[in-house]
DNA sequence: GGTTATTGTTATGATCGATAGCAATTAAAT
DNA sequence: ATTTAATTGCTATCGATCATAACAATAACC
């Protein structure tokens, strides 16, 4: 047998690191949803803010923002662009704030996206058995929530 | 009791949406490790591509972006940087090719890596019982890695 | 009433990853 | 062996994303 083989398999030290791990599933799971997701011609903060307002009909930028980590600063040019589409609507609430709430052009872009989230997820969940797919989001949740 | 309270606890849709516990989770890490290792002078990428070439001396620039996901493209000004820092060296294998290895500041660079990876997870795997903590890695893993 | 905090907004900068193209070299095909 | 194809390292550049700072208007607080 040789000594010094010339063509050793590469070998990843990453591969027991959690973080990794997150992190190479994480992008895997957005390169996959962002595609379904961008033939509506919509991105990934756009899909999360609609389906935010859909959950919470009347809810002001800056909540949304706290809500799934964008900064304020980037919510305006956001929504913005959704109501230019005609997707969502803001009713002033106060003399600064406006509540958000989706068009019937929303509500038909939002039936379509949980489509696209249902098969992203039947998709890449396949390797994990079925009843153990609650238990694996409520393990990866506890990473980040500490708190609640 | 009131029928439409003004001040409803805002909801979350994305909760039990995998891909959303995954993006929260890897961000939160990654901003921990970032942190640390940000003290040594160094970033994620070139911690990781210095943990693949301490696993595999030797190894090819292209190998490493192939491995780990890093564009051919983006791995040069980063090997530039590696070795401007004489934390590795390139000796060339082939008229084109370079094999990347560990400088002694590079090795010693490695061993305060290691320490900042292990503090990582310690601190935010202290949710998962132990037990569990490498079935979690594997089922993570599964999903981006269907291939072996 | 007066101070402090929050909202929406604009402008701007930093960072990062992706793409395209190039010259040189190696591998494959016939 | 000679042509063809693929790979490597590299530069330049584009775009998306995210963060910061500042501002006027408004709301909340004491």
């Amino acid at each position: 047998m040789p000594a010094t083989p010339k063509k050793r398999k590469l070998q990843n030290p990453l591969e027991a690191n959690l973080g990794y791990q997150l992190r190479r599933a994480a992008t895997h799971m957005q390169a996959d949803l962002s595609h379904r997701i961008g033939e509506l011609g919509l991105t990934m903060v756009e899909m999360s803010t609609l389906l935010v307002i859909e959950a919470n009909p009347g809810v002001t930028q800056s909540d949304i923002g706290r809500m799934i980590a964008i900064k304020r600063a980037n919510m305006a040019p956001l929504t913005a662009g959704l109501a230019a589409r005609n997707l969502v609507v803001a009713t002033p609430v106060d003399k600064r704030s406006n509540g958000l709430s989706l068009t019937s052009d929303g509500l038909a872009i939002v039936a379509q996206l949980h489509q696209c989230v249902a098969q992203n997820e039947a998709v890449l969940f396949t390797q994990i058995p079925e009843d153990q797919r609650g238990a694996v989001i409520a393990t990866v949740r506890k990473i980040w929530a500490l708190e609640s």
